[in-house]
DNA sequence: ATGTATCGCGCC
DNA sequence: AAAGGGCGCGATACAT
């Protein structure tokens, strides 16, 4: 067995994609329990990874070997699928799974783990980080000498530490599975997802034009400072508003910890209160104009590229194991609010391709039924038959209240009492309580399985679904965690399922992933053969064990879209303006429409 | 200068 | 006893 535990030292680690050939700096790598090896010649690390049983690294698929097969060929694919990959960061996630929030955030780096499991971490000189100090002295992490000798043992010890960490951690049929699908996931940052860079820079000077306009009124209406880029969320400009809202006649609006509260639900249930204070609707009318103003398209323009692209980072850092797709952030482009729906028209297909979202049908849903083999709630997402629907039949016995049954769904996953049910439901509490016992009535496996996944977690600390994927529940939040946990989990671990499916040939094609959607760009003469391709690789009938019955898992195709929003013209078909070809008309005819209302140049 | 907390926007 | 889960990101205030 030839282990190699290895590191590489580059340019700024942002710019793995976009930087050129000279990005591998240093290379450091040590076979079995020999001596740290130091080289600059990235083919003679790559000949040795070639002939190893085991390579060895953290944040190996991420970032070393993601290098290495950029920059300098290595067939990393290959490695990973003969199972010879080790990557510290995916298995130190496994084997000690984070809480939710932001606690966790800095669990997993390699000198946080040495110090968990009491070992020596990596090299520091006067506190901080010894190559932290080198690219601040040099002016840039591609700007250290390679011959520098603290350079030299930094790397050195990062190896050593490597070498020393990954015999604490083990490997599993998981951990193997879950390199493939990170290997695969890479490809979203390496190849990256087309901008429109005029239109972001055309939207950023419109909104900065809005901004100034609201920012002025704010100003010489209610006293606010007009310095700053959110007055409005400064201590000054917050106790001119109180006072504003003072002066219509009304109490401020608070926020639980009792600051002011000037978001729209807030702003709306005073509105509701006092509806014809005009005063009050000229406040809350600005004041929800600059809120409303969000800051994706700046983001999207900081992190595009040279190349006139954006290559976002994919990990699997949640909680539930749910792929996060930051810098920038894929997942919270608009959708649901017609306001913000074209903030997706700034990502395009490449040259000669359409863009194709994939999404999965309530597939939280369904691998909560996989799992509680409620033989009522898996029948209910049997071929042919309407889910939501058939929850209206068993809940109110009447199949035309299926708009009526769709919030109780996320009471089924998401452990929702009849105080949070009956306000997003928008029906009574007494009214809600009886829906959640009519649900526990009619699905009394799925009742159990709640019981006992909450059981487990307060007994473990952790649940695990059907793939084996460990999610650690945070205690006392038991109730509402566990059942989420294995909803999402599962969710995420389905989705990956159809990854691991897609053949070779579409992984270039990949362009983002938001739960329980994959976006790819695929040339428009193979369209009809990757919707085809998509389709077989994301539905399949999932069974948590040999005897379960099985739950189908089904997906849908969206649009072949000129830009990303226009993937969902059909679905969005009361919102004219997500379709391309609207955008292009001169004007139109809808009141409503966000393009020719405002958006358009 | 850098990091954390709080708030607010949005998404699944 | 009651209990809706998971996130990213920006702006500000404040601590270090």
């Amino acid at each position: 067995m030839k282990t190699v535990c290895f590191d590489i030292e580059t340019a700024s680690a942002d710019e793995l994609y976009t930087y050129g050939s000279g990005f591998c700096r240093l290379a450091g790598y040590a076979l079995g329990d020999g001596p740290v090896v130091l080289t600059t010649d990235m083919d003679e690390l790559c000949a040795v990874l070639r002939s190893a049983d085991r390579v060895v690294a953290h944040n190996a698929i991420g970032f070393d070997l993601a290098a290495l097969e950029h920059w300098h060929g290595l067939d990393v694919g290959l490695l990973v699928g003969q199972g010879r990959v080790r990557d510290t960061l995916l298995m130190a996630r496994h084997i000690d799974p984070p809480l939710s929030g932001s606690i966790d955030a800095r669990r997993y780096g390699l000198d946080a783990i040495a110090k968990r499991l009491d070992l020596v971490g990596k090299l520091t000189t006067g506190g901080e980080s010894t190559l932290k100090g080198l690219a601040d002295e040099f002016g840039g992490y591609d700007a250290i000498p390679t011959d520098d000798e603290r350079y030299r043992a930094y790397l050195v010890q990062d190896v050593e530490v490597l070498r020393e960490v990954s015999t604490y951690l083990g490997f599993d049929e998981y951990l193997r599975r879950e390199h493939q699908v990170m290997w695969r996931l890479n490809h979203i940052t390496r190849y990256g997802f087309k901008v429109d860079v005029g239109e972001v820079q055309r939207r950023l000077t419109a909104q900065a034009q809005r901004v100034a306009v609201l920012r002025e009124s704010l100003g010489r209406l209610y006293g606010l400072p007009t310095t700053g880029k959110a007055p409005q969320r400064s201590k000054e400009g917050i106790a001119a508003l109180e006072r504003a809202f003072v002066d219509c006649g009304v109490e401020p609006p608070r926020t639980d910890g009792g600051s002011l509260a000037t978001n729209k639900d807030a702003l709306a249930a005073l509105l509701d209160e006092h509806p014809d204070n005009v005063a009050l609707i000229e406040l809350v009318g600005v004041l929800r104009a600059i809120s409303r103003e969000r800051s994706v398209v700046q983001t999207i323009g900081d992190h595009t590229a040279l190349d006139g692209r954006v290559h976002p980072s994919v990990a699997a850092r949640q909680t539930s194991g749910r792929i996060s797709v930051t810098k920038p952030g894929l997942t919270v482009l608009g959708k649901r609010d017609r306001a913000n729906v074209l903030e997706r028209s700034l990502l395009l297909p490449d040259a000669g391709d359409v863009l194709i979202a994939f999404d999965l049908s309530q597939v939280d849903a369904r691998a909560i039924a996989a799992h509680c083999q409620d033989p009522a709630y898996i029948s209910a997402f049997e071929p042919g038959k309407d889910y939501h629907t058939e929850m209206a039949v068993e809940l109110f016995g009447d199949p035309g209240r299926r708009d009526d049954a769709k919030p109780v769904t996320h009471a089924t996953t998401y452990g929702m009492g009849a105080k949070g049910l009956a306000a997003s439901a928008g029906i009574g509490h007494f009214e809600a309580q009886s829906l959640l016992n009519t649900l526990d009535a009619r699905f009394p496996e799925l009742a159990r399985f709640k019981k006992e996944v909450r059981t487990r977690a307060e007994r473990k600390g952790l649940v695990w679904n059907a793939f084996g994927r460990p999610v650690r529940i945070r205690r006392g939040s038991e109730y509402t965690q566990a059942p989420a946990a294995i909803g999402q989990g599962t969710a995420r671990d389905l989705m990956m399922e159809g990854v691991l499916r897609l053949p070779m040939w579409l992984l270039p094609c990949l362009r983002a992933i938001v739960h329980d959607e994959i976006v790819l760009s695929v040339p428009s003469d193979l369209a009809d053969e990757a919707e085809e391709a998509v389709l077989r690789a994301l539905q399949f009938n999932f069974r948590i064990s040999s005897g379960a019955t099985p739950v189908p898992i089904l997906a849908e195709k969206s649009d072949r879209g000129r830009d990303w929003s226009d993937c969902y013209r059909s679905e969005k078909d009361r919102w004219p303006e997500v379709d391309r070809s609207h955008r292009e008309l001169s004007m139109c005819d809808d009141a409503d429409c966000t393009w020719h209302g405002g958006l358009a140049p």
